[in-house]
Formats: structure tokens, C-alpha cells, sequence
DNA sequence: CTGAAAGCGCTTACAG
DNA sequence: CTGAAAGCGCTTACAG
């Protein structure tokens, strides 16, 4: 076992051994021995010297001269977080079938942060991207649409930028969820939703809305500053516990995983009795939910099919075809204890 | 708004542009004006144009020249699992700051898998090398480190290959955590771990099983078996419930992460009291443990710490100092309501 | 059908 | 102090 890095063998070497070009080697190896009228016999000794040798391409050289790197970036909110996470997981599995790397950035909903991961993946010359874009920081993605480079922004998207995306029917989702609430006879439905201009969170609000309304029910919404998130979620509970104030009510609907979990610690704390207290419908599925003293009902989300959609059309973009996709995936409600 | 991909400027633009030689540029660039004697009103101008002409480093090309490619491969059992999730996150940041690339894979403690996965950073000329090492197959960290990059492996380690580590004191949690449930007056203490020959995994039944002897009492160990989960894991329910079985028990402690959520589905779908019929202790931190019936007492693993030690060792690795670092890491005992 | 050569964009010994 | 040039390992027009 000698210790030090064995250097690799190159085009060269191979062509040097069998006494021909490089180019042969190069056209053999690229599968283009057809179109490039290579010599039956020598495609043959090429083929079982490329075996023999143990011949692996260098990367990096291909990509310096073709301008592809067969990698793709991906920006999410938060990696730890499990939605994210998950289909993080199958994003790279589906991209690694298909000979693609994946390079991952979070962007905490920052600006900044997702500038700057824009930019190291520019540098790192990825062929396209998967982005969930932060609020109200659009340059970073109208610029890599400029650019020319493929994107396909998912969970949230940007109206104003032609593009393609995969998201959740986030009004169909909670439309959805709120008419279960009221099939189960609440009056009372609030919603806790994030303050934002992001097209997802408008289009639940929009849903929430469009039910209550369409109930004759009146509208209860909270709408929670991401960096304030405790204080703002305690102080939406102040006000939906108290029976004197318009925001009373008899059941939440909760319009992210986050959301939801912040929201239940707190009902925890104040030794709320879900649903006999307060009914609860969450977003997105997670084992907390499960262990919840009412296992919770909740809006799930296609994650997984969302990122696989996600990465075939960005693969498709970058090998050829234009056209771009607008996909929006159904929910499920998952019916539980909570509500 | 034209679309299209721009070409970026090249060193030979700004060398051009200001009639000096690539080298020179190429010097300032790097900070070497002063070892290499660069005139110094022309260092200015050669500043003045890298900034003006808003140049940016190709790092493709430089790779290929300096054989660096400033990324490091991680491999991790799931990037799914919360505790990995975080553990990458932290990673991901940590290297960022000091100007290194993450590419994450997924092994599923799967010897094929961790074999293509390290096969495909290697041909992406990582750097080094984050590994959690998966049982049983190991001939592939030897190659990394025969071949000399540098690896850290953490979470576990291989001890038959000399290099770098950190992982929890594995021994010294889970003998806490035991004797913890010895003094809450637990007799019939169960231990769920996995069947595997894997170092950490050992330790910690190591830990259970000295705290169990110098107690005086009995040892009840189910060794799961990682692929056939939910089967070991309803027959170990089956014993550890039968009152006359030898493996009856009043109290488990489960020896990860997702053994510790399985084990709990199945004590909810039994509907056991916890921790008035079986009491529990579980392993890692997790926003489910929070909500279960009984909030769980955890042993809490220090993963962001793990992640920051693993990358400061290898980035020393990579860039220089040669000496070995085996780094074992407090745990912290959580206390809550589950025994 | 095949080879010699240019070039992707850098870095760095070498000569002067 | 500075420039010309080689070379990292590929791909691909071009000439024959």
C-alpha cells in the first residue's frame, strides 16, 4: 500500500500507447466513433485500452473546454429544514442519475445570503439552478434568467420573471383545508401565515380567504415577521385565546411547517387542549406531527415529486429543449385527531 | 435586457487591455506582488482594471492547472435525517467562510452506494473528504486515504485506519445515560441498538452494558437490524412487554435517532404509557421528542460542533499541517418527562 | 479514416 | 522587474 496520490491516466497516455491521436481516443470515448468514421479495429483497441488502463476523464478538463460542468446548484431556505432536506435528498439522488452534482446553498430568507450563493455558484459555472427564492430580492434571479442560464424555482415562485417553476395549487391546498374545518362545524378559523410578498404565502391567504368568505365566516389572520417570529406568535396567541377580542377563535390553521411548530410549542406552553380548545390544521407532514397529543391534521405537500419534477426540467433546459414549464402539484389532506 | 450568456473577462483581457503580460495580472491577483517584484505603479493599474472590468477568476481553469478544486465531498447516512441535515448545514456554512464547496451524497449505510458516491467526488477532484463511514465496507475510505486525501470521518470512525475523526464520546453518553435511569429506580433497563459492527454502535452498548453490570442488574439488548426495521422492531415490542420473557422491561433506551421515533410509533400504536409503563430514554435532539406525550429525556449529540470540528480539521488537511487529530466530543443528558 | 494543432483560462518556472 | 511560453487534460475544427 504506497501512500501519495497515483497520478491518472490521460487521453494522451492511452493514445500514446496504442500510437494514435488523441482525437480518436477522444471521439471512441465520447461515443461518437459513428459520425466520426472511426476504423472498426481500432474503436476495438481503443475500447480494451480505455478498460485496461482504468481510464477515467478528468472532469474539470472537460469542463474547462466544453463550459458545462454536469452541476447544478440549488438554493433552499434551510437545509436542516426537513421539507427542504427531503427533497434535497431526492433532488440529488435523481440528479445523480442523471450524471449531474449538486452543490447546496440556504438562504435563511436572506437577500444577501442568497446573493452571495448565486454568486459562488456563477463562479462555480453550474450549468442551471433550483431556487426558493427570498422575498423581495428578485436581481439575483432575473439576472441568472438574463444570463441565459436555465432555472426552475420551486415551492414559491416569481410572477414577474418568465420562468419555470414547481409549486404546490396553494390555493387549491388551503381552500381545501379550511372548508374541512368548517365541514367540521368551527366558526371561529384563524390563519397564521408569514408576512410576505411571496406569491405562495398570498395564494394560502388567498384560499383561507375565499373559505371563510364563501362560508359567510368572518377573517382572522395573522400575518408573522420572520426574524420576529416568537413575539409575533405570542402575541397571535394573546389575541386568539382572549374571548373579547375579534381575532377569538375556535380553530388555526397554521400555513407552513415552521409556522406550525412554533405555534404548538406555544399552545403547549400555555396548556391548550388541541382540539378541545383550539382545532389545529398544520402544513406540510412531519413526525413531530405525529407525536403530537392530537396526532395533527395537515396539508401535505408533494415534496419529493416536487423536486424530481424540478430537476428534469432543468436537465431538460440545459440539454436542449426551450419551452418553459409551469407545474402545480396537488395536496393531500392528511385527516387526524387535531380538528 | 439582452439576453444571452455574456462572456466573462479573462486574464488575458485585462492583460491585454493594459499591454502587460498574464503573468504579471496573475501575480497581483494572487497576492504575490511583493515575492515576485511587481513594479508598483503598475500593480495599481492592474488593480484598478481587475476591478474596473469587474473580473472574476475562473475557477474551472484554475482547478485544472492547480489540481485544487477548493470542494469537499460529504457522505452522510441521510441527508433527510435531522441530525445529518443539521450536521451538513453547519457544514456547508463553516466551509463557505473559509471559500470551500460542499458536495453532499446519501449512502443509506449502503456499501454500493458510499462506493459510487466517493467514485464520483473523486472524479470531481474533491479536495477531501467528510464521510460517515457506513458498516462493513470500508475498502473505500482506505483507497482515500492510501491515495492520500485527506478524510475526517465523523459520527464514527474505522479504527483499523489511521485518520482523522470526531465523534461523540459514545462510551460516556450512553453509561449516563443509564445510570441515570438506574437512580430513577429503573430495575429492568432495556437497551434498542442497532446490529452492526460499527464503532459508535459498540460503544454505546458498551456504555449500557458496564452500567447495567456494576448495578448488579441484568442486560436486555435488541441488536435491529438496520434493513429489516420494523420487523425487529414489533418482535422486540412483543418480548419487552411479555412479563415473562427475560427480555420484560420497564424502562428503554434507544441508541439513535430513528431506532428511538420507531420504537415510539410502536409504543403509541400499543398504546403504552410512557413513562408509567415503559419508561424511555432517546438519542439526539428532535423536534418530535418535544411533542410526545411525555416530552422525551434525550441524550443530546453536539452535531453543529461535530460539523465545525470535522471541517477545521480537514481544511487544515487540505492546506498543510500533516498531524492526526482524533477528537471525541461531550454529550449532553436532557431531562424531561419520560422517566 | 487519421493526425497535428489550437484553445478553454489559468499558473509558474525560465530567461533576460 | 517583465514577457514569452509551456502545460494542466480535454474537444474539435481543419487539413490531408
Amino acid at each position: 500500500m504506497s501512500k501519495g496520490r497515483s497520478k491518472r491516466v490521460s487521453l494522451k497516455d492511452i493514445a500514446n500507447k496504442l500510437g494514435v491521436s488523441t482525437a480518436l481516443v477522444s471521439y471512441v470515448l465520447n461515443g461518437q466513433e459513428k459520425e466520426k468514421r472511426v476504423g472498426a479495429e481500432i474503436v476495438i483497441k481503443i475500447r480494451q485500452a480505455l478498460e485496461e488502463m482504468n481510464y477515467v476523464p478528468n472532469h474539470i478538463a472537460r469542463s474547462l473546454r466544453n463550459g458545462k460542468t454536469q452541476t447544478i446548484g440549488l438554493i433552499v431556505t434551510d437545509i436542516a429544514n426537513p421539507f427542504f432536506s427531503s427533497m434535497a435528498r431526492c433532488i440529488e439522488d435523481e440528479a445523480g442519475k442523471k450524471g449531474y452534482t449538486v452543490i447546496i446553498g440556504s438562504s435563511d430568507e436572506n437577500c444577501n445570503k442568497s446573493r452571495r450563493l448565486v454568486d459562488t455558484m456563477l463562479n462555480r459555472q453550474v450549468d442551471g439552478f433550483i431556487i426558493v427564492p427570498a422575498d423581495g430580492c428578485y436581481d439575483y434571479a432575473t439576472l441568472i434568467v438574463n444570463e441565459g442560464f436555465p432555472l426552475v424555482m420551486v415551492d414559491r415562485y416569481i410572477p414577474e420573471l418568465s420562468t419555470n417553476y414547481v409549486v404546490l395549487d396553494n390555493f387549491g391546498a388551503s381552500y381545501d383545508a379550511v372548508n374541512y374545518l368548517i365541514s367540521r362545524g368551527y366558526k371561529k378559523i384563524g390563519m397564521v401565515a408569514y408576512k410576505t410578498n411571496l406569491i405562495h404565502m398570498k395564494e394560502r391567504i388567498r384560499g383561507y380567504t375565499e373559505a371563510v368568505k364563501n362560508a359567510g365566516l368572518g377573517k382572522r389572520i395573522w400575518e408573522i415577521r420572520y426574524d420576529h417570529q416568537k413575539d409575533d406568535i405570542k402575541k397571535m396567541t394573546q389575541q386568539f385565546q382572549d374571548k373579547n377580542n375579534v381575532k377569538n377563535v375556535d380553530a388555526l390553521f397554521f400555513a407552513t411547517n415552521t409556522l406550525t411548530m412554533a405555534g404548538l410549542y406555544r399552545v403547549n406552553e400555555l396548556k391548550l387542549q388541541v382540539p378541545e380548545e383550539v382545532a389545529v390544521i398544520g402544513f406540510d407532514g412531519n413526525e413531530a406531527f405525529d407525536f403530537y397529543s392530537a396526532p395533527l391534521t395537515y396539508v401535505k405537500q408533494p415534496g419529493n415529486e416536487m423536486g424530481k419534477e424540478a430537476i428534469r426540467i432543468l436537465v431538460e433546459q440545459i440539454e436542449g429543449s426551450g419551452k418553459i414549464s409551469h407545474i402545480s402539484l396537488a395536496h393531500q389532506l392528511i385527516l387526524r385527531n387535531s380538528c
